[in-house]
DNA sequence: TCTGGGGTCCTAGGACCC
DNA sequence: TCTGGGGTCCTAGGACCC
């Protein structure tokens, strides 16, 4: 006999921080709170525009990546600082301790944004009791203002931490949609972007409400998958799951930088790439990452950008592979007109530890095979899984190996083929 | 005096294999 | 001689978010 369980709901919080670096500076030197603070780029090197700003800046009109001329203009007093990362990451860590003291279940999404499933935490208190908790300890520990969202699901969450700013928390239940959430505009709405909101307009659909009600088939030939999918979010659907892991699995790890002119000197690009090498690779050692796939990418004069990439036959973490790679792709696809910006990005992360288990698996399966000398090429190839010689670009075993395991593969096939042949 | 830098996810075409 | 259709990998570009 088995017992009836009611179907318990998730509740999901979305914690925000409120303009988090500005406010940063702020809790760092109080003298700066109640004056319009702007962080930006320096404009001598073209990188002048605002990252973040306070409540009261943004009363004047700053926005974030208007050009700092334009903001002075708005808004003469604005004191404009440089960004001090260190800062904020210090920051950003000591509020996910706090987060972390509530549940582990805790997402981090960016430096000031997380969320959090406090389903099982009811001996807790109520979901609003622990918002408060949260919300009072940061802003008394860290001196730090947040807005958090309390829902169903992440998307919910992440639109009602949104409502209430600075120091909100919003609930936002099913109930809630009609009155809270669907007279929004169409592009209030996380995950619709300005190109999204035109082609939505198009099919008169200018509130989450209209989204709600719009044909479905409709929306799947404008956008794709991803109509249906906002859809349903409007509806208030969203099973994606807070996954505390998600933050560790890095996918590609980039770094590009702006120039102070545009430039057409083969030298400072030359130089810029190898500074952006080094400073890809400082932070996958940081990570103890590696990667396969080198991606460049180049902003002309006139904002006209492409990417080119590389697939490699190992993992790396060598700068010098790195940068030759790079410079080699540059070459090829570089049509000499004036360069604004240039970036390079290793793809097909993978930590190193998890990268030498593989290996290990190799040299395990080498040794085993020393012991019993396999037969077939089918034999062969099952165990190695394919003809590790097509990913180089080859057609078969006409490519030169590079790796041990290739150099095995290729004894042991040729090997079995002779006596095939014999 | 325009417009940074860090990411993720999705699409689409061609090569190649079965 | 002419022919199919699915699956995976690779590359390039685009949309979106903070």
């Amino acid at each position: 006999m088995s017992k009836w369980y009611p179907k318990k709901g998730r509740v999901i919080f979305h914690v925000d921080m409120n303009s988090f670096y500005a406010s940063v500076e702020m809790a760092y030197n109080p003298e700066l709170k109640g004056k319009a603070i702007a962080i930006a780029g320096n404009p001598e090197e073209r990188k002048g525009i605002i990252v973040t700003s306070s409540y009261e800046a943004r009363k004047k009109g700053v926005k974030t990546t208007m050009p700092l001329w334009e903001a002075k203009k708005l808004c003469p007093e604005l004191l404009v600082m440089r960004p001090n990362f260190d800062r904020y990451r210090t920051a950003s860590r000591e509020m996910f301790n706090i987060l972390a003291d509530v549940t582990s279940f805790v997402q981090p999404v960016s430096i000031d944004e997380g969320y959090m499933d406090i389903t099982d935490c009811q001996q807790l208190g109520s979901p609003l009791e622990i918002a408060e908790a949260i919300q009072n300890r940061i802003a008394s520990e860290l001196d730090l203002p947040c807005s958090i969202g309390i829902a169903p699901n992440k998307f919910l969450a992440k639109m009602a931490s949104d409502m209430k700013k600075p120091m909100g928390i919003t609930v936002l239940r099913k109930r809630d949609l009609a009155t809270k959430l669907w007279p929004l505009a169409i592009e209030e709405m996380y995950g619709i972007g300005s190109k999204t909101a035109e082609k939505l307009y198009k099919l008169n659909i200018f509130t989450i409400k209209d989204l709600v009600d719009a044909d479905t088939f409709q929306l799947k030939r404008i956008l794709g998958i991803n109509g249906e999918r906002l859809q349903n979010r409007a509806k208030g659907m969203d099973t994606s799951p807070v996954d505390p892991d998600a933050v560790h699995e890095f996918k590609s790890i980039g770094s590009s930088e702006t120039l102070p002119q545009d430039t057409i000197d083969f030298i400072e690009i030359r130089q810029l790439f190898t500074r952006l090498a080094r400073n890809v690779v400082r932070r996958m050692q940081r990570k103890q990452a590696v990667g396969r796939g080198i991606q460049i990418m180049v902003k002309y004069h006139d904002y006209k950008t492409i990417t080119r990439s590389r697939k490699l036959p190992d993992y790396t973490d060598n700068d010098g592979e790195i940068l030759a790679v790079s410079m080699d792709l540059f070459e090829k696809h570089w049509n000499e007109e004036p360069v604004r910006l240039l970036g390079i990005t290793v793809q097909d992360v993978a930590e190193k530890k998890e990268v030498a288990q593989q290996l290990d698996l190799f040299t395990y399966e080498k040794e085993a095979s020393k012991e019993k000398l396999y037969k077939t090429i089918d034999e062969l190839t099952e165990k190695y899984g394919e003809n590790p010689f097509k990913k180089l670009g080859g057609k078969g075993l006409d490519v030169e190996p590079r790796t041990s395991f290739q150099k095995d593969f290729l004894n042991d096939y040729q090997r079995i083929d002779r006596k095939n042949k014999s």
